[in-house]
DNA sequence: TTTAATGTATTATATAAGTAATACAATAAA
DNA sequence: TTTATTGTATTACTTATATAATACATTAAA
C-alpha cells in the first residue's frame, strides 16, 4: 500500500488514512474481501499510535468501507458495482472542485485544456 | 468577500479563513493595499469567535499576505508582480494535486480532457 | 489446548483548536 | 479632546487530536 502521513498538513492523521484507504479501494488497489493491513501494522508502518490508526478504520466501517472482526482483521467491503459509482463520483467530486478553484483564479476551461495538452507533451509522459 | 464556513469539513474553521483570503487576493478580488473585513465584522459574518478570525490575520501577516495595524485595520500587502506569480504557483498545485488524484482513480488525461469539453458543451456555460 | 495475532476498550496525559468574555493600546474621525 | 473602531493580549473553559500503556475477547493456526 503506498501511503504516507503529512505531519504538515492540516488534515489530522486519521483523516489522512481515511482518505488514502478510501483513495486505494476506489482504484482497484483493494478489492472487496481483501484483508487491511492490521491496525498494529500499519500504525507501526506510518509512525502513528495504534489508537490513531483503529480510529480510522472505525470510521471506516461505520462509512460501510469494511467490516471489523477481531482476531481475523478487517476486510474490505465494497463490491466492484458500489466501487465503480464511488470511483465515478470521487472523480467528479474531485473536478468539480479543481475547477471552481482554477475558474476563480481566473483561469478557463480552455487554460486547463492547453495545461493537460502541454502535460501530454511533455517527455515524463511519453 | 465569497466566504463562508463549512463546519463539517475536515479543515480547521482558521485554515479556511486563510485559505478564502488567500484565494481572493490572488484572484484579485482583493488588491494590494485593499483593506480586510475587520476582525470583529469577519466573525460576525461568518458566525466565528473573533479570536479564530484573528488567529487567521495572523498567520496571513506572519506569510506577508498582509499588515495588521491597531485601529486603522489589515491591509493586503501582495504587490502586482508576486500575486500573478503565486497566482500561476498556486494554479499549478491544484492541478497537479487534482491529476495526480484523478490519474490514481485511473482516468487518463484524455478522460480528464473529454470531462472538460463536456463541461464546456453544458448549457450553464453557453 | 495453547499460542499468537486480531480488533476493541479503558485510562491517562499532552497539545491543538475553538469559544467566550474582557481588557488594553493604537488609530482615525468627530 | 473625545469617541468609536481597530488589532492585540489575557484568562478560562471545552472539545478534538494524538500518544501511551494496558487489558480484554475473539479468531485462527500450531
Amino acid at each position: 500500500m503506498n501511503l504516507t502521513i503529512d505531519a504538515k498538513s492540516p488534515l489530522p492523521a486519521y483523516q489522512q488514512v481515511i482518505q488514502a484507504i478510501k483513495l486505494e479501494v476506489l482504484s482497484g488497489g483493494l478489492c472487496d474481501g481483501d484483508l487491511l493491513p492490521s491496525i498494529r501494522d500499519l500504525a507501526k508502518l506510518l509512525k502513528l499510535n495504534p489508537n490513531t490508526v483503529a480510529k480510522a478504520y472505525y470510521a471506516l466501517e461505520a462509512e460501510g468501507f469494511s467490516e471489523n472482526r477481531s482476531g481475523s482483521g478487517s476486510r474490505v467491503r465494497v463490491p466492484a458495482g458500489r466501487r465503480d459509482a464511488l470511483r465515478q463520483a470521487m472523480f467528479e467530486n474531485e473536478l468539480k472542485n479543481f475547477l471552481e478553484k482554477a475558474v476563480s483564479l481566473g483561469f478557463s476551461l480552455e487554460d486547463i485544456q492547453q495545461f493537460i495538452e502541454r502535460i501530454k507533451n511533455e517527455p515524463s509522459h511519453r
